[in-house]
RNA sequence: GCGCUCGUAGCUCAAUGGAUAGAGUACUGGCCUCCGAAGCCAGGGGUUGUGGGUUCGAUCCCCGCCGAGCGCGCCA
């Protein structure tokens, strides 16, 4: 069964109830999931309206119906009952939904907020998780096979979610690894060397015509380029012999793969330096593309490192001790239809050249054998019909399937004149990350992106993107960020002496919602990570860039009264450390000045 | 045909089974002798594709239909 965003749930969703605590003390509810006991879920929730208070439970509707009665009767039962607490200053029980709300008092709403809150760069950040479940956790990002670089802006929405993803988790407490499976093995690797080693002939003269189906894309001409210069006419070789060894067929794909046979039979040991030149200038490429993109990983795994190891045959073998290995037509077949696939998948061909799917295998298994608690593989949506078959393999080999979560990514749409710009890898005709990022620049770029649930497709308009640039959403975020360094400037005072100040000042409706907003950001951060949605982080800033400046654009900072003056200077401190916080997760810079 | 993911303002997108479904953008009208106007304030905009069901309560859960994207290979 899939979730909403897109990852797997063994089992139904279970319905937890949610205890809550709240002393005057924390800034912020300590929200702590329990296991459900007979009852559905309760709740202490923020209200979307602030007229409805600071919290807001739900608990009188859950009892009214355990117990079979009315929920405005036992809500009104349970504000009679409730203790008078100094920080709050209401309890109601609203008329319409039979809700029990909750105000705080003006003291109780600046120390949510404005106290060692937002004071401090630590604020936010989630206690490491010590129990046994999802301590460690690994951020796969698995490309598609090929090009390795050149990454296509449709498919390249995964380079920021990924690492968005995997900061959001360290941030919230969690051991991360961000790791990039690179798939440097198999046909699509060999279509690229060939590809390039065929624009290498042409650069010889060699009449050759360059199969439809192989790269077009120039980087194709420039890595042929680099290898003559380097190497001269070292692996030229006649057309005739080259064109020997392709089959006079309409299949262009049988054709193709004549090309890679006469590369690998005319160049001998040679292939290999082709194929391993093609392959390294296209990691590095893509490496520093991503680099420049603010996303890093941690390990870079290598597919073929898989088969060079003996990981890849030992999976398989592991399965078939498993008995869930059969032979048919001379391959050998993975039962997965008894673990919910639609059909049984190949793991060995005929040919004895193991398939993707086997090597995918060995990989899952190889990071579970690393003592990942949690492995959250980031995949284009495309892939989701592979799901079931890693997961019954996973299953059939004796590990705990229930440590993979697999969050999709849905394409993008680009428009370019009203029109869908049509890609496709081999032709060569699409928008790279590259020219998507000198497009819009960085930052608005990775918002952008982070601004949309990862398992919605969207259309991006390049039109739009560039004319509009300014009104972007992250220079709204940024904006807030360089006004409070102006003011702060302008004040030329010591901010460590802030930490101290008495927030009593703060009197404001606006200064309210803004302390409340700030006081959310450590639930935030939870909620998100749980749910695996970076896209919550960048709404929350949006948020919370649009609260200070509803309240900058009221209330003066700079005054005469020094109480004041530090009490609000205080609170954009608090504000300024929440966006600091929160823009370098999604891997946005965060300008003094713009 | 089967499977998966979706369908929310003109457009791009939000919303743990909760209150009058929210932002941005676009449009209309206001606000700089004052810490940055890339900002603020106010306004119009909706049968949440559609028809049923469960529930005190459904954008959310279940079923049908319509529409879109993706996947259905001894490719990766």
């Amino acid at each position: 069964m899939y979730s909403r965003h897109g990852r797997i749930q063994r089992n139904p969703r279970q319905t937890p109830s949610t205890h809550v605590s709240i002393s005057p003390g924390c800034c912020a509810p300590r929200c702590q999931r329990r296991p459900a006991q007979g009852l559905a879920d309760i709740v202490l929730e923020r209200p979307k309206q602030a007229s409805h208070g600071d919290f807001a439970s739900n608990l009188g509707m859950q009892l009214a119906r355990e117990l079979k009665t009315n929920p405005r009767q036992v809500a009104e039962r349970i504000v009679r009952e409730l203790p008078c607490l100094a920080f709050l200053s209401r309890r109601s029980r609203s008329p319409a939904p039979a809700s029990i709300n909750f105000t705080l008092t003006p003291a109780g709403a600046q120390r949510g907020g404005g106290s060692g809150a937002g004071r401090h760069d630590g604020f936010g950040r989630g206690a490491a998780k010590n129990g046994r479940m999802a301590r460690r956790l690994q951020s796969r990002d698995s490309f598609p096979p090929i090009p390795p670089a050149r990454c296509m802006s449709a498919t390249a929405r995964r380079a920021p979610t990924a690492p968005a993803l995997a900061s959001l988790l360290g941030f919230a407490g969690y051991e991360v690894t961000r790791e990039y499976y690179v798939n440097d093995a198999g046909r699509q690797m060999d279509i690229l060397a060939v590809s390039a080693w065929l624009r290498y002939l042409e650069l010889f003269d060699e009449p050759i015509p360059f199969p439809p189906n192989a790269y077009q894309g120039g980087y194709v001409r420039e890595m042929a380029e680099q290898i003559k210069q380097a190497h001269g006419d070292r692996y030229v070789h006649p057309a005739e012999a080259v064109l020997a060894c392709v089959p006079e067929t309409e299949d262009i794909e049988a054709r193709l793969d004549g090309f890679i046979l006469a590369g690998k039979d005319l160049l001998g040991e040679d292939w290999s330096y082709v194929h391993g030149h093609v392959l390294s200038e296209q990691l590095a490429d893509c490496r520093a593309d991503l680099e420049e993109f603010g996303v890093h990983f941690d390990v870079w795994f290598s597919e073929r490192s898989l088969y060079d190891t003996g990981m890849v045959a030992r999976a398989v073998e592991k399965l078939e001790k498993s008995g869930h290995i059969y032979t048919q037509d001379g391959a050998k077949w993975f039962q997965s239809t008894a673990f919910g696939d639609e059909k049984d998948r190949v793991v060995q061909r005929e040919n004895g050249i193991y398939t993707y799917f086997a090597s995918d295998i060995a990989y899952h298994l190889n990071k579970f054998e690393r003592g990942f608690d949690k492995v959250i593989d980031v995949w284009g949506a495309d892939h989701h019909g592979y799901i079931p078959r890693v997961r019954g393999a996973l299953q059939a080999s004796g590990a705990d399937a229930d440590k993979l979560d697999v969050t999709l990514v849905q394409f993008v749409s680009l428009f370019r004149d009203g029109q869908k710009v049509s890609m496709s890898t081999r032709s060569g005709e699409y928008v790279t990350l590259r020219q998507l990022r000198a497009e819009v620049g960085n930052d608005a770029c990775r918002f952008f992106y982070m601004l949309r649930k990862c398992d919605q497709a969207l259309d991006f308009d390049l039109d739009l993107a560039k004319s509009q640039s300014n009104d972007n959403p992250v220079y709204y975020v940024q904006y807030a960020h360089a006004r409070i360094c102006s003011v702060l400037a302008q004040w030329d005072g010591d901010e460590s002496t802030l930490g101290r100040a008495d927030l009593a000042p703060l009197q404001h409706e606006r200064e309210f919602a803004l302390c409340a907003r700030l006081a959310e950001f450590p639930e935030l951060v939870q909620a998100a990570a749980r749910d695996y949605a970076p896209h919550a982080l960048a709404f929350y800033l949006k948020d919370l860039a649009g609260d200070f400046h509803s309240w900058y654009n009221a209330e003066r900072v700079l005054v005469d009264d020094v109480a004041t003056r530090e009490a609000r200077l205080a609170l954009a401190l608090a504000t300024r450390q929440v966006l600091r916080s929160g823009l370098a997760l999604l891997g946005v810079s965060q300008p003094m000045s713009m």
